[in-house]
RNA sequence: GGGCGCAUAGCUCAGUUGGUUCAGAGCACCUGCCUUACAAGCAGGGGGUCGGAGGUUCGAAUCCUUCUGCGCCCA
């Protein structure tokens, strides 16, 4: 076989997806077999592949891929999220550039035509570049939340909740997002720090003999117009006799009421504090406990509308207006400071505009019945979250539940099932309607008004579509058709095996799609949580596309190979851990891949003769094979073991370090046949099969070159693949034979480092004799083990003696004594130096056992394999330092 | 202001219920090698009193308290 010197990924990698792709290997259908099942967490329809992406769809993917070889029916499913704010902007920026037209002029049912066709033609790139990835989704179950049935599910959803009282129609205070136009939820609200001013504003007293005025601090002047009181602290004797009379508001002279509220803090600012409940939450709530009045004075746009009384300001952008008023307040002497000031300013997740808390008509979910299954699954395990400590987090939000505002003034999304009478647009809050059609609202309008006469032109319907993640909450259940068929394949596959994805959204969607699984299916909607960290660079910054700091997912795909990037991802991704991500990782990954493929050329290479050359060559290598297979086995509990806890990395680097340690350089290098001789059959079949359940054992991290390597290492026959073998099992293994090994792989390292000191070309053979002892004689009885060291050390012969050889040097390894024919002077200086290094280390090692062992509690409290550990590594270690002794008393000075 | 988490080698991090010669890996670094699989490689090596202090224990990187320094979430 003649095979290049590097790996080459590119061609390998598509060849072998579309393999798998013609051959089914992704579908699943319910069957006998155990499910193993997991969806994707929804990419947003608008978005493209980047290191978060890939590290979350890795790690899915190589659960699924584990499972598959593990014989469970794998199921992984993938899809989109219509991501409702994100794809209206983009669809509105597409159509102003592209189709130069605006959002205003286009009526509800055009828009939505535009956004499917936009969606067709743009939406959905990332399923194609998960492809590249490796990814082995069912694509056959592609799903998208806007689909006709996932819609339905959504609307049915709503009916039912409404119909159940957990859902309803208020007047509250909401985030504002006044460049989408449109409410967001307090998660899509980003706080961040940053400098302001405070207006330190004088109000004067409407009654002239109780003082001259009050001053409030704000960071907001604008807002003024909108006060309906002031309030002071009632135990603050600053203010004492003001409460209860009135001042007016600067500028427009509108008096508002002294009132007297605990929550006013008398430290902050001038300790008066203005009421504007229809523009602060906490305003809100002592407006509500003093029947304060509410005035809204913004628009929509955050324009300042006429209801602030003041015409000069009205139409302006609420920053315009807040620069304006300095000016204003200024001139007619009312205010009295100004100073910087550092807070906390809420910002849309979306569009960056500053949040203005505005009361609004919205719809909102319930959550105090939702959440408390929810909480109770997480803390009982019943849901198990990977790392454990996720559960904290949980618990603090889970207790802290708000309404869930699920209306969003914007087309693309669920239209909100709810109708209100065309006459009676005030009465929205008692003529509401709710039904899955048009039909049955206004059949209940009928039965409610008592009117037969009202026909669908009597009805409007809401304008409001669903909060994305009022759909995505139930993407574990609407995939599976759970809705429309609850008997289906749902049954199957539900509750899911798995879910993987960011701990950034634990609340968003996590929280509620086990909600969601309790209230509409009566069960989890998985079994286990698996939260990756965040993607960081060197500077910890989380990547993001506005930083420009994430590197280009598939040029790293290009570069290094999906097993490559794959590998780079997961060496260093605990769960729960943010990673700092670093190409570099990625080029050890690919020079994984090489160091595979020149194992294969090496093996691939070998002539083989059905005898062995002779009978070392028999007992070295079938001692190495013996080797091999036991350590593969003790390897393969640990990844297993690892698999169980989700400890992914682990199990990745435990195979990289047995592949490459184990079996290259040392199984390798002793089977490998001298120059131009050839390889017995029975050791090279063996080799093959070794290296095959390698390949089968590493493929869920690295499944291409896996793939490659399995097709070329024997002729397989259709169907033959290495994805759809049976994974590996561990059998029960002797560990002796493992610790005997190791111990001759130290002696050979320690012959090298003799070689190493001494100038001794690799290739020139040594003699090499181990001291006569019980010891020594039970570890060179095994046979083949002198055969190995002979190969791997590159010696001549290795004996035992009873007594020391003339002009050799002598060195310890392990509890026995070698010495090794140099043919040169030995710098005795040098080795006494480090003799008496070595039996300080010893003595000091051998002091600390035997205080333990001194030490009676130890003794009786510990466990008895503890106890009897100690007095064998104090046996090791008198035998050590009795070696040592002896050979210092012996050197020549 | 409330809560959560982190601190281990120059860097990035593992270290599971406290117990194996347990102080590890990769990268970086040093020395020697283009040895007939692989220089994307091979052989060998140096480097950390596990953030500080105290405590529990026969035994602590691991458990507890506290301090310091970071990070994050919520208000």
């Amino acid at each position: 076989m003649d095979l290049a010197t590097r790996y080459s990924h590119a061609e390998v990698e598509t060849r072998w997806y579309e393999h798998w792709e013609r051959c089914g290997y992704f579908r699943s259908v319910p069957d006998e077999r155990e499910p193993f099942t997991i969806v994707i967490p929804p990419p947003n329809v608008t978005g493209v592949l980047h290191m978060g992406h890939m590290l979350n769809n890795t790690i899915q993917d190589i659960l699924i891929r584990k499972a598959r070889l593990d014989g469970k029916n794998a199921c992984w499913v993938p899809g989109t999220d219509h991501a409702s704010i994100a794809t209206e902007a983009k669809v509105v920026r597409w159509l102003r550039d592209e189709k130069k037209l605006r959002k205003a002029d286009l009526t509800r049912e055009q828009f939505m035509e535009y956004a499917y066709q936009w969606k067709d033609k743009y939406g959905g790139i990332i399923l194609q570049q998960l492809r590249r990835l490796g990814a082995s989704c069912d694509w056959s179950r592609t799903a998208f939340t806007m689909d006709k049935g996932y819609y339905e599910d959504c609307i049915h959803v709503f009916v039912d909740l409404y119909r159940k009282g957990k859902l309803y129609r208020g007047l509250r205070m909401v985030n504002w997002d006044p460049e989408a136009k449109t409410v967001l939820s307090n998660e899509e609200v980003i706080y961040h720090t940053e400098t302001s001013q405070l207006y330190h504003i004088k109000y004067p007293i409407t009654d002239a003999s109780a003082g001259e005025g009050i001053v409030i601090a704000t960071q907001r002047p604008e807002t003024i117009f909108a006060d309906v009181a002031v309030a002071v602290n009632p135990k603050d004797a600053r203010y004492q006799h003001l409460i209860g009379k009135s001042v007016r508001i600067p500028l427009i002279e509108r008096p508002i009421p002294v009132i007297a509220d605990e929550y006013v803090d008398m430290e902050f600012g001038t300790g008066a504090l203005k009421i504007t409940p229809a523009h602060d939450p906490n305003d809100y709530e002592i407006g509500q406990r003093h029947q304060l009045p509410m005035l809204d004075i913004l628009t929509d746009d955050g324009r300042l509308n006429e209801r602030c009384e003041y015409a000069p300001l009205v139409g302006l952008d609420r920053f315009e207006a807040r620069k304006r008023m300095k000016g204003l307040l200024e001139e007619g002497s009312y205010l009295v400071k100004l100073e910087d000031y550092t807070t906390n300013i809420g910002r849309s997740e979306r569009t960056n505009a500053v949040v203005e808390p505005k009361l609004s008509l919205q719809w909102f979910v319930r959550m105090s019945e939702l959440g408390a299954p929810a909480l109770k699954a997480v803390l009982d395990r019943e849901v198990r979250f990977y790392p454990e400590n996720f559960q904290n987090l949980y618990r603090t939000w889970m207790e802290n539940l708000r309404d869930w505002c699920i209306s969003r003034q914007l087309w693309w999304g669920q239209r909100i099932p709810a109708w209100y009478l065309r006459s009676e647009p005030l009465n929205e809050e008692t003529h509401v309607f709710v039904a899955m059609t048009a039909e049955g609202a206004l059949e209940q309008a009928r039965q409610i008004t008592g009117n037969p006469h009202l026909t669908l032109d009597d009805l409007r319907q809401d304008e409001d579509v669903l909060d994305t993640w009022a759909s995505s909450w139930l993407w574990p259940i609407s995939v599976f058709d759970g809705f429309r068929k609850p008997d289906g394949e749902i049954r199957y596959y539900y509750p899911t095996s798995v879910l993987v994805t960011g701990w950034d959204i634990i609340f968003f969607w996590v929280a509620r799609m086990i909600m969601a699984g309790y209230e509409f299916r009566g069960e989890k909607p998985f079994h286990a949580v698996y939260f990756t960290g965040m993607v960081r660079d060197k500077l910890r910054r989380k990547m993001s596309k506005s930083l420009g700091n994430s590197p280009d997912a598939l040029k790293l795909l290009d570069d290094y190979g999906a097993d490559g990037v794959r590998y780079g991802l997961m060496s260093s991704a605990a769960a729960g851990n943010d990673i700092l991500f670093d190409e570099k990782l990625c080029e050890n990954g690919r020079n994984f891949c090489n160091k595979l493929w020149n194992a294969l050329r090496l093996v691939k290479g070998w002539q083989i003769a059905e005898m062995p050359e002779n009978e070392a060559a028999a007992r070295r290598n079938a001692l190495a094979v013996e080797w091999m297979r036991t350590k593969l086995s003790q390897v393969l509990k640990s990844v297993e073991e690892d698999f169980t806890s989700f400890r992914l990395s682990e199990a990745l680097l435990t195979l990289y370090s047995f592949i490459w340690d184990d079996f290259c350089s040392w199984y390798l290098e002793i089977i490998k046949p001298g120059f131009d001789k050839p390889l017995d059959r029975a050791t090279y079949e063996a080799t093959l099969d070794l290296f095959s359940d390698l390949m089968i054992a590493l493929h869920p991290f690295m499944p291409f070159i896996t793939e490659e390597i399995w097709h070329r290492l024997r002729e397989r026959a259709p169907g033959q693949d290495c994805m759809v073998q049976h994974y590996p099992k561990a059998s029960a293994f002797d560990p002796t034979l493992i610790e005997q090994v190791e111990a001759v792989k130290a002696l050979v390292t320690r012959i090298r480092e003799v070689r190493n000191d001494y100038q001794i070309k690799p290739r020139e053979a040594l003699t090499v004799w181990v001291e006569n002892s019980p010891s020594a004689q039970a570890l060179f009885d095994r046979k083949g083990l002198t055969e190995i060291a002979c190969k791997l050390a590159v010696l001549s012969q290795l004996e035992r003696t009873d007594t020391e050889p003339a002009g050799a040097k002598s060195f310890l390894s392990g509890t026995e004594k070698y010495f090794v024919e140099i043919h040169q002077q030995v710098d005795y200086q040098a080795e006494r130096a480090k003799l008496e290094q070595e039996l300080a280390y010893q003595q000091g090692f051998l002091k600390s056992i035997e205080a333990k062992l001194a030490n009676e509690r130890f003794v009786t409290s510990a466990p008895p394999a503890v106890v009897e550990n100690e007095r064998k590594k104090r046996a090791d270690a008198l035998a050590r330092i009795h070696i040592l002794e002896e050979t210092l008393a012996k050197l020549p000075a």
